[in-house]
DNA sequence: TGTACATCAGTGAACGCGCGTTCACTGATGTAC
DNA sequence: TGTACATCAGTGAACGCGCGTTCACTGATGTAC
């Protein structure tokens, strides 16, 4: 890193990843093209296709990225939730990502995905599996299957809900009661989740 | 209508509505230029400017329209649904409306939308009202408020997750099952909504 | 340690494309008298 | 009923733009001996 040669750049894939990341931010999708990012890496037009076959990949590239960041994100709200209030507090997680970073968000989840993209595959699997066994942990007795569809799509609506400002998100302390509502809405209630809970 | 003078097309804006439709349905939101929906709709390439000032007023039309039509395709499953099975209904249809016309709903949902068209800004509150009074006369002595939006979400976010292909709509029976499967476990094992439902 | 050479990671010119939008225009239609 | 004229809804040429991608190239780096 750090090289600093004029003509080699050190680490162009890595430079153009975050030249995406924040094109994609500034100007949404359609700011994403490969020659802005190149102007933004500050290197000829052509130079990134060293590292990115086309366009797509590299959109594949972000989304990607933004996939296991969103797993580090919730990962860091709760290690290893295991009571409803802290599936909750992952949950405002989830949704403060999308609030945090919306065109990337909108990039993994709302355009059109080529389903060849095994990275892009392996990444959403991932999450649905990481939602499951939270699941799990919290209602041992549950339906974890069933029942963790049901919370991943929950959240991920109120997070486009949010996106989309049909609801409040002027404040963190607005989205967050939000969000807690919901998914309390959706646990308290119910004696037999509740007792699963206790099992 | 049906005007067949080669000069004056008749009903050049509901053409290029049409034409518009079809494009978002075919190359996603990408294709949907202003030159593409005139040479579809068999016009030079600047006459839909005599209907719409420009390519955004074009895209709002569209998303306008598709809010008002997936109202009447809500309001077409169930005339005035106040049972938690009716109310599934009416959330297998939006689901269902999601999977029919893919980019059409990414359009009115997930593109970055201009807060300065009224029009938008209307349908979707009506929407969001909607689903308000079918809560009510559902659950009459719930927070109505609160509920609709967390029911709002859980469909919102099933159809956007079919439509991501993370969940399995291969069948118009699985979707309906899945969709069912879900706000039933937001309902049913409620006692106090399933005891607002009897009131 | 020096040298020859392969490979890697860039450059820059060029291609063809479709786009949004402007402009001056013209043919068709509707209306007042 | 006929005519003059305003208005409406199109046309077609032209603009400048940024894009993805190709190509032959060249400078820098790493490696075998």
């Amino acid at each position: 890193m750090a090289r600093t040669s004029a003509y080699h750049h050190g680490d162009l894939r890595a430079a153009c990843l975050r030249a995406a990341r924040e094109l994609l931010e500034e100007d949404g999708s359609a700011g994403l093209s490969l020659r802005a990012v190149a102007r933004r890496a500050g290197v000829s037009a052509t130079a990134p296709y060293r590292h990115y076959a086309d366009r797509e990949a590299l959109v594949s590239a972000v989304a990607a990225e933004g996939y296991r960041e969103l797993a580090e994100h919730l990962a860091g709200a709760h290690p290893a939730p295991s009571t409803p209030d802290e599936l909750a507090a992952v949950a405002v997680a989830y949704v403060r990502f999308a609030l945090d970073h919306p065109a990337l968000f909108r990039a993994m989840f709302a355009e059109p995905c080529d389903p060849a993209s095994e990275e892009r595959v392996a990444a959403t699997n991932a999450i649905h599996e990481y939602v499951r066994s939270i699941v799990r942990s919290t209602f041992p007795g549950a339906d974890a299957e069933a029942l963790s569809t049901t919370v991943w799509a929950l959240v991920h609506g109120l997070a486009f809900l949010h996106l989309d400002g049909k609801l409040d998100s002027s404040t963190p302390e607005a989205v967050t009661a939000q969000v807690t509502g919901a998914v309390h809405a959706l646990f308290d209630a119910s004696p037999a989740l509740a007792s699963a809970a206790r099992r």
